[in-house]
DNA sequence: TAATGCTGCGCAAACGTTTGCACAATAAAG
DNA sequence: CTTTATTGTGCAAACGTTTGCGCAGCATTA
């Protein structure tokens, strides 16, 4: 019955008023009598009026809509991200318009481009694996549109990003591995191109320095995230002459392939620490024994907010060359499983 | 610099042509000449045009927003389900809305007066465990929006929705714990408001009758999926007069609560068949010696294709009453562990 | 009484695009 | 040399909403 939605022009033939009072009317404003307020509130009710947001959207030429593009929603920390990007989007009345890069750089430049298409308000950003240059993001600087990194942050200046403080986590969890005895410590790091991967390496270092040890650059290898390159960055580990009886791991997932190859090899009395803290290594057959915390929901809030905040922000140049540079800080995390 | 985008406005100014032959020409109508549609191009590639998508969408009345509906990303299941839909989404050029209900019936209510509030094309959605009414999504019906279901179906008559094939499934997975020796086998099933509880009893009762063996109703339990109902519905199963050898779980999650339970009571001569073949249970203590594989991705393509027909097919009444149930085959995947 | 201020409302433009209709210019047919 | 068809283009309306400006009616002040 009720195809088509009702319209403030239908609202204003009704009542026999123009629309323009109806519409300001609707929305509060001074200048309109009190009496008609209520006569106008009324129908409004009464036939289920809803504003048409594409008509407004299209009016104030903004389209309320931030995209973001990351590399894998199967991920949970990406997953984590993006509850809590929609959550605050939710709230601030953006839509979330959603892209996967699948880590792959060539598809994360079309992405790009088709959020541009799309007229999005602002972007969000986490960098897939494979990206080694960033010159795509840079329409989004000449057009005005406010672009925000986050976790996977280029390495790049003058950019908007938010991460996790993955220094100091490294720093506890070196720390945590000195104070258990552990001397050799071996880090299977990230691609190098993250800005991640160094953070972890000078946590790493700092950790050695504070405790007096020498840093030895061979017992840290990076390595592509893949079951193949952790294996691989393993036998690195195994065949130094130093043996590691302990190994920071760049995430879980890195951490559960070199378990499960160790426990192939039979080697059972390495301890491993790791980031994110993800559910599953809960039930795993090893776990590591500490992991870095890195709150994505959080810092997938932290992303939106900064963003809206850009978005809204009046557009005078002087403030321009202030990028927001937000660190959220880890936390070492003790799985009490001994 | 280039601070506004570009308009069709600005292009007509420039070529000293009406913005109408601009249009045309930019569309590849046929009434306009080769000649001023190569001109046309030619100015749009150098200024970078791009159509202000939210225009269109105002001015043809349609959104190009999808709504998506779902209980929580954070499950594998839902994040490659919106994978598939965010894939076949943005090949047809539209917008994912996200949200989630947090397994909140309420939240999920709000979640629909918001995606009425915007507008959305057409809405997907997986219902909330907590959700027994159902006449928050009649608003849509009213409003010829269409509404597609996936995964988690409302026990209601006339809807459209895609699911898996949970019956033939579960047929499969008892008769295969039948064939390796199985007498007693329990079923940890899901609440009973799901369809997909309903059907899982069912494969499992038609596999038992095939088998010409008698249904014992009580060697089946539905729970509410939570760690703590798992070990609960564990307690009935263990304390049965007939103690089952062999459980067939809801779902993953609650194969591995279940596993964990049995462990630590140890208990380990029990086999589990669950379902989701999530990649986590390969790195568990013990896992299901078999799973039912949903496909996921491919569930919330097909619905994102079907919702996407939906909303492009000519609103005649006539067929409106043909509604769309599409089942995909689940499939039983053995774990070759042993 | 005339000038001034306030209150409440309507008119019309604007946002960018599409599209039915009209119309001019040219070509083909009679 | 007219009529008719064809081709290419422009005009203007429409989509729903907001908002600057103008104006009428009324009350207050000088």
């Amino acid at each position: 019955m009720s195809d088509k939605p009702t319209t403030i022009k239908e609202l204003a033939k009704i009542l026999q008023i123009s629309v323009s009072t109806v519409s300001r009317a609707l929305n509060d404003h001074s200048s309109i009598g009190a009496a008609t307020k209520a006569k106008v509130r009324k129908l409004a009710d009464e036939l289920n009026y809803e504003p048409n947001q594409r008509a407004i959207q299209f009016l104030n030429g903004k389209s309320f809509v931030i995209g973001v593009i990351l590399p894998e929603l199967s991920e949970s920390f990406f997953s984590a991200a993006i509850t809590g990007i929609e959550d605050l989007a939710y709230k601030k009345n953006y839509t979330v318009l959603l892209a996967q890069s699948h880590d792959d750089a060539e598809r994360e430049k079309l992405l790009v481009e088709k959020m541009k298409t799309q007229r999005v308000d602002g972007l969000l950003v986490s960098v897939s694996k494979t990206t080694s240059t960033y010159e795509h993001f840079e329409v989004f600087r000449k057009l005005n549109i406010p672009v925000v990194f986050f976790d996977r942050i280029p390495p790049v200046k003058d950019i908007h990003y938010v991460a996790s403080n993955l220094e100091t986590g490294t720093y506890e969890a070196v720390n945590f591995l000195l104070k258990k005895g552990h001397r050799a410590i071996g880090m299977i790091n990230g691609p190098t191109t993250l800005v991640a991967s160094n953070e972890r390496k000078e946590g790493y270092i700092r950790a050695l320095t504070a405790n007096r040890l020498k840093f030895d650059p061979s017992l840290v290898t990076s390595c592509d995230l893949s079951e193949q390159g952790t294996i691989h960055a393993m036998d690195t580990m195994l065949n130094h002459k130093r043996k590691p009886t302990a190994i920071v791991t760049f995430n879980d997932y890195v951490a559960l392939f070199a378990m499960k190859y160790a426990a192939s090899l039979q080697l059972h009395d390495l301890d491993f620490v790791s980031y994110a803290n993800l559910p599953i290594i809960h039930y795993t057959n090893y776990s590591p024994i500490a992991s870095v915390e890195q709150f994505p929901y959080k810092q997938g809030k932290k992303a939106a907010e900064i963003l809206i905040d850009l978005i809204n922000r009046p557009n005078n140049d002087t403030v321009e060359h202030a990028y927001f540079n937000i660190v959220i800080a880890s936390q070492l995390v003790i799985n009490k499983t001994d």
